[in-house]
DNA sequence: GACCAGGTAGCAA
DNA sequence: TTGCTACATGGT
């Protein structure tokens, strides 16, 4: 068991523990008590996520007070916690880079003022990925929530703390489980597309973690060779599992914000868009890409 | 009972 | 390459 207190003033600008997990870049973390996905008062909510990418399942469980993070895991240090909840990076930084270079983005300006303590997550890549293509033609609370059902079905069980936590199923674990059972679990025709992904990741999961390292154009080809992979849903998971800060997923929100804010920098296909995307908002795209999201599907603007 | 939701696969031109 | 369409499911 360990455990411990990230102060405020040691992450590097300001923190929103609910806005960061439950913006729609992440679907792994359960709220305690989880009524309202993403349309609650977040203040002193326990959230928790395990994932199964070591030999033993590795839970971690947050709260914020204040400025300061909360946090406890069976196996888990502090690095992870600050990996995964993107604490080690200095916002004020990122903000100027991003104004640097698109210095006449009103939007994004907006976006930057509005969503204050959103993190970009850096979140384990297997459950990322099958999250990810959970997640076309659905909303996002329901995404979140077929995770919870996958877990619950496939992933069994870690006691911590007193506890019965669901485990994120491995690819073994999901590779094994028949195309009727996923769709008992409410994937819908997604489900042969977890199904044949999870099977080519049990067989090679070093050739998923190793897209981390290489560059950014080859890393987004070789995501899209997994059944249920496109340009979108490789670049989230380029994005939020492992760790390529310029891709720009567009999806239909970020559509529609470029046609009306940016009509210039319209593609006539994805990676045209995302190009001049990629190039309009420089080396942390995805930041970008995240605070427009999210400012935009929140209501705020 | 349509219509829609963080799109993609499979196929044709 | 580009341009269709079918697609499971649940909520409004």
């Amino acid at each position: 068991m360990r455990s411990g207190t990230i102060r405020g003033h040691h992450v590097g600008g300001e923190i929103d523990l609910g806005k960061t997990l439950e913006s729609g870049q992440t679907f792994l973390w359960q709220r305690e008590s989880d009524q309202g996905y993403g349309t609650s008062e977040y203040s002193g909510w326990y959230w928790s996520a395990v994932s199964s990418d070591a030999a033993e399942p590795t839970v971690i469980r947050v709260r914020q007070t204040g400025s300061d993070i909360e946090w406890r895991s069976n196996n888990g240090t502090e690095t992870d916690v600050r990996r995964r909840l993107g604490l080690d990076v200095e916002m004020n930084r990122v903000r100027d880079e991003l104004v640097d270079s698109a210095p006449n983005d009103s939007l994004l300006r907006e976006a930057l003022d509005a969503c204050t303590g959103l993190r970009l997550v850096s979140e384990p890549c297997f459950p990322t990925l099958i999250s990810f293509i959970c997640s076309p033609q659905m909303r996002v609370e329901r995404i979140h929530r077929m995770q919870g059902e996958l877990s619950s079905r496939f992933g069994g069980t870690v006691s911590f703390s007193g506890r019965e936590y669901d485990v994120y199923p491995t690819p073994e674990r999901l590779a094994s489980a028949s195309e009727d059972e996923l769709k008992q679990a409410g994937l819908g025709y997604r489900a042969s597309y977890v199904s044949r992904t999870a099977e080519m990741v049990d067989e090679d999961i070093d050739s998923l973690r190793s897209t981390a390292d290489v560059p950014y154009s080859e890393a987004r080809t070789r995501l899209k060779r997994y059944v249920g992979v496109g340009d979108k849903v490789a670049d989230c998971v380029l994005l939020y599992g492992l760790n390529h800060r310029v891709a720009v997923p567009i999806d239909t929100w970020v559509k529609t914000a470029v046609e009306e804010y940016y009509p210039e920098l319209m593609g006539q296909s994805y990676s045209k868009t995302s190009q001049n995307l990629r190039d309009h908002w420089g080396e942390y795209a995805g930041y970008a890409q995240l605070y427009v999201f999210h400012h935009l599907r929140s209501g705020d603007n």
